[in-house]
DNA sequence: AGTAAAACACTAACATGTTAGCGTGTCAAG
DNA sequence: CTTGACACGCTAACATGTTAGTGTTTTACT
């Protein structure tokens, strides 16, 4: 018969090899009391400089309501500052204040060499194939999307039904 | 000076890596009404039958609390069911319904085809060396862990202290 | 048999992901 | 100058990620 079986499940193994790679940083990570996100925030801004929310949102892959969130927690904590543009009254500016800096400045070893530990197990090949695949990964454009065909897929009626109504 | 720049951040691209591929399908999803935990677990059981939650944690790449409230949720909109295991009374067995079997079913084609889209634009050589890396990368054992120096990272006394306290 | 250790699913508390929508500020077309 | 479209950061509501710890059932060892 058909059943024509699926392609393998490509965002789930990308996930797992996520994994595999933060789950030899996240105890560091975890010791200096900082999360992943906000890691990478401290990390884009001290290697950047200052920079918008939206910035942010694009180069941590963070979305606009989770940055917010952790963008006051670390102002909370004393990590960053925000301060408003004078010429457009919308827009923020996002930078990392000296404990920010610090904090960074002394994780930077540590991160550095458990690097180091974890391309050794991978040997140069793996990481430099790595870095190649997945930066033509994340570099393509123009993918085309499937029509869905409106009939198909659409389980029984819970689509949005709010508790209160 | 020294500075010493870090590395790349390797779990970053390997997030944006998982956005782009994602970032096509989620589109179905939820037009299906399934989350991606969701549809991993679906394709999971549907694929490999009747599974306890540790092994969906492992094979769908979600911890042991998240499962317990996808799993409700699921079995609250008729996708999955639970039984306890009478061999061993802290078990479970974890089951798709008719519910749950059709929709992947209802699916499959059009995961399929945008799979095929995404596989166009990518090129095969580029999706050959992604498996190939990543089957490999997730396959490594064995990377030591560094020693944190106990004095380095730390940063103010934020090690959480409850609210009420 | 009897006990300590381990396995399993679970809860709790917090942080983040995801979608929809809101309010204000900016800018361009009329 | 005004209006309408858009950009930006935000809130709201829900689902999930993450860490710590709990209660119960098994298992291993004495």
């Amino acid at each position: 018969m058909n059943e024509a079986r699926m392609p393998r499940n490509l965002p789930l193994l990308l996930l797992q090899a996520r994994e595999a790679v933060i789950s030899h940083f996240r105890p560091l990570l975890n010791h200096a009391g900082v999360t992943e996100q906000q890691w990478r925030i401290l990390r884009a801004l001290c290697e950047l400089g200052e920079l918008e929310p939206r910035q942010l949102c694009e180069i941590c892959q963070i979305l606009s309501p989770s940055l917010t969130g952790v963008l006051a927690r670390m102002e909370e904590t004393g990590l960053v500052a925000r301060r408003k543009v004078d010429s457009d009254q919308r827009r923020l500016l996002v930078s990392p204040t000296a404990k920010g800096k610090a904090l960074v400045k002394r994780m930077a070893p540590l991160v550095t060499e458990q690097y180091r530990l974890l391309e050794d197990a991978l040997g140069p090949e793996l990481v430099r194939d790595l870095y190649g695949v997945l930066d033509r990964l994340v570099a393509v454009k123009d993918v085309p999307v499937a029509r869905v065909p409106l009939s198909a897929a659409r389980p029984a009626g819970r689509r949005k039904e709010r508790a209160g109504e």
